[in-house]
This record gives structure tokens, sequence and C-alpha cells, in this order.
DNA sequence: CAGTGGTCTAGACCACATG
DNA sequence: ATGTGGTCTAGACCACTGT
């Protein structure tokens, strides 16, 4: 097992390079040959051993640092990606029928908590929606949302009657960031009517605080009971 | 605003590039020019112009095919990213004194439900460890794990007196994939004792399936008491 | 079958951290 | 000071896919 012959291109020189990670060929801890000496081994150039070893970085699985060489990670960086779907595919995707409908909408000032989360000043003229998305005929989220009015232009003009604030958002402000919380709470008398279980039950909360270019846009709460499930693989 | 002057290096570019998504030059669903356009524009190769776009495309911005070309997404994906910290690492990242202890250990045959879920028949040899995690002098997590003991060479001599099962697993056998499902589930009366909350109280549950190499290694559940957060931004 | 992105080569210079 | 990874250039061939 020298040189192995059939090994070409970024994804067979990662191959392995993890294959030698896991079999204990290069354990935990230990300085890789560096990349021109791999090069030379897969027959191949600096460049293609820098991507591969690159993107197993990335990954994860290495470090890298100029001068110091490639290490292998002593416990590989765990990390996992969910996607952050609109409640609307979501519904569609597990093959039920998706239903929005608004509770109510009201044009306000934001209250201090609010302005205490998002960093400035209370009474920022908000609008605060709130509406249900349904999976069939069956709840499947309750959504509480304040959209600061002064940084996204249009939203004092929607009624948000037939396109959920998620979505009209989506299209009218694409490209913000996002920080985003899960945690357990308890169902409060109004909840439970929203989604249809007892009071005091557990259910599953969203928090999700969106901005463009640093400044609030949006703060969402949203509500799934039990049975909910966020899942990823990685 | 031409050919911009100190436009140089894959990162100057996916700076002007989503500078142009986000002002609506290259609005949603529309093409970009080609790699070999847009390296002329930069005064910059191909392979420069390539790296940009690719890790926009990873980013979830761009959307790549050969052929048809680099089209804006017309909402972006949006995924976060989550750190899968260990129990120790979490308590002490808050700044706490992290604490384990065993609650019980027992070597057992896969009851019904583990062994579907893990998708082999019944009475697989299973090692059974339940254990709490705590931070100070309060409970953190409450730990219910079950280990594939034909799958996880010394997992039967370990007693986890003096080393979580996580930690042990990760310094074990590291390089390992899993599936990761958050939800809120309702403390029972033992959990309610673990965690020190009320009987019926919304707790946060962590469900882990690791597996290596399409074999399974363990199946965790991880329970927080109500007030746990788990955190990203993307 | 033509045009786009995907990848590789061969070489160079540079930034940075470590000894 | 020096060796490592980080990046760029210039060019080439290839794979895929839409027309």
């Amino acid at each position: 097992m020298a040189s192995p012959q059939g090994i070409s291109g970024f994804r067979d020189i990662k191959k392995v390079v993890l294959d030698r990670i896991r079999s204990g060929i290069w354990p935990p801890d230990s300085l890789l040959p560096g990349e021109a000496e791999l090069a030379e081994e897969f027959s191949t150039t600096r460049t293609t051993v820098n991507r591969a070893l690159r993107e197993l970085a990335e990954e994860g699985y290495l470090e890298r640092r100029r001068r110091a060489g490639t290490r292998v990670l002593r416990s590989p960086v765990r990390q996992a990606r969910f996607k952050i779907p609109l409640a609307r595919d979501e519904v569609e995707a597990q093959g039920s029928t998706y239903r929005y409908s608004r509770i109510s909408l009201q044009q306000t000032e934001a209250p201090e908590w609010l302005a205490a989360k998002l960093g400035f000043g209370a009474g920022q003229p908000v609008i605060h929606v709130r509406s249900m998305h349904y999976a069939g005929s069956r709840p499947f989220q309750f959504e509480d949302r304040w959209i600061i009015a002064g940084n996204v232009p249009g939203a004092a003009e929607q009624e948000f009657l037939d396109i959920s604030p998620g979505e009209w958002l989506v299209e009218t402000m694409p490209f913000t960031t996002a920080e985003l919380s899960f945690m357990a709470a308890k169902a409060d008398r109004e909840l439970s009517g929203f989604l249809d279980v007892p009071p005091g039950d557990p259910v599953f909360l969203a928090e999700r605080l969106t901005r463009l270019q640093g400044k609030p846009v949006t703060f969402a709460r949203l509500f799934h009971s039990e049975g909910y499930r966020m899942t990823t693989i990685y």
C-alpha cells in the first residue's frame, strides 16, 4: 500500500486521508505529511492536495496552521446543519395540505423586552402579527411575530391575510442573517387553544431573530405541539 | 462602477457578488455572467472566480449547473450550523463546574423499540447506562444511553464511573456519523426527580443515534430542564 | 453538439507562526 | 530565518446538460 494506483482527484484523496485517520495510521493529534509530500505520493499537484485537506478541515476532521502543518483533531468537531424551512414547505414535505390563517395584526410600539432583545430603545414602531399554520385540519404551528416597521419597507401596508409574514419577508428581504434558538416551553391557556393541546403541556419553541446588515428585521416565536421533531444528520 | 479597482482575491469577489445580489443588480432567479466573463471584469482568472462562486453556492445563495449557468436562488437556503458539544464542554463554557455521576449500568438485550429504531433484530447484547451531568450543584442533563456492545470493542469492560459514556465514546470511536433530533417532552416522575422539576413540566430532549460505517454504535436521550436553549447563528 | 461549470496541472509568490 | 499552508495565474481537458 505504498502509493495507491487509482488515486486521482481531490475526492479520492479525501477518501484515502479519511481512511488513514479512521484506521489509525494517522491517529488523533498526529501531524500529516506536508502538502508537497502528499502531492508526490499521489502523483498530483499541491493544488489538488490542498483542496482535499482544506475541505476535510472545514468538515471538522483536521486542523491546519501555517508553518505548524496539518494535524488530526483529537475529537472531530461535531456540527450539524439544519435547513430552516418555511412552515408551508415543512407541511407539504410531509404530504399534508398547507393552510394559513392570520389571527391578529396590530401596529404598535416595541415593548421593553423586545427593545432590549433587539438592542434599541423601546417605543419603536413595530407590527405585531399572530397567525396559525395548519397541516390538513390539524394545527401545525402558532406564530407570534414582531416586525420592525422602520427597517422593512412596505411592511406597514401588508395585511398578511393571504400570505404569511414569514413567506412575505423571505421574498421581500432575502439575504438576511439570523439567530435561532430551540427550547421547550409550557402551553399557556391561549396557546393550548391554538395548538389544540391541554394547558400546561410541553410545546416545542423555536425563536428566530433576523437582521439585515446588523439592523433587526423581525423577531418570531414559532410554537409546535409536542410530537414535533427537528431532525438532522451529520 | 464598471470594473472596481481594489478587487482581488476570491473573498473580494464573493463580497462584490453578494452585494450585487443584495442590492438587486442580480435579482433572484437571474442568471449571472459566466465565469470567464467575470474573470475578465475582475482582471483575474477563471479559477479564482470559480472558487468565489463555488463557495457562495455552498453557502446557499447560488445554484450552479453545467451548461445552464449560475443562478441566484429565489429564497436562499437557510441553514444553521450547530456545534454538538459534550455536556462537560457546555457546562464549562458557561463558567460552571462540571460534575458527572453514573446512576446505573446494566448489560442486557436490546428491547424491541430499540432494535426497531436501529434496524436490527431484538435481543442483541446492549449496555444500558443512565447518568447525570451537573453544572455546579444544579442538574444540567439526564442521559439515558444504550451502547451496542457488539459494535463497540471494550465497552463491556467499562464501568463509566469516572468518565461519562459520551466522553468515552468520543475518545474510543471518533469519526462516526449521527442523526440528531430535538423535541419537547414531558417530565415523568423519575425524570422530574433527576432534573429537579415538577412532574409533567416540559423538558428539552435531544435524541442522538450514532453509527460507524453504517453500524449502530449508540443511541442516547439527553434531557434538559425547561430553560435550556440550543442556540445558533446562521 | 455546443457552451457552461468542474477539475486538474505546473508554477509562483506570499503570509504567517514557530523555533 | 524558514518552512508550512494560502492563494493566485495561465492554461488545459473534461463532464454534463440544454437545445
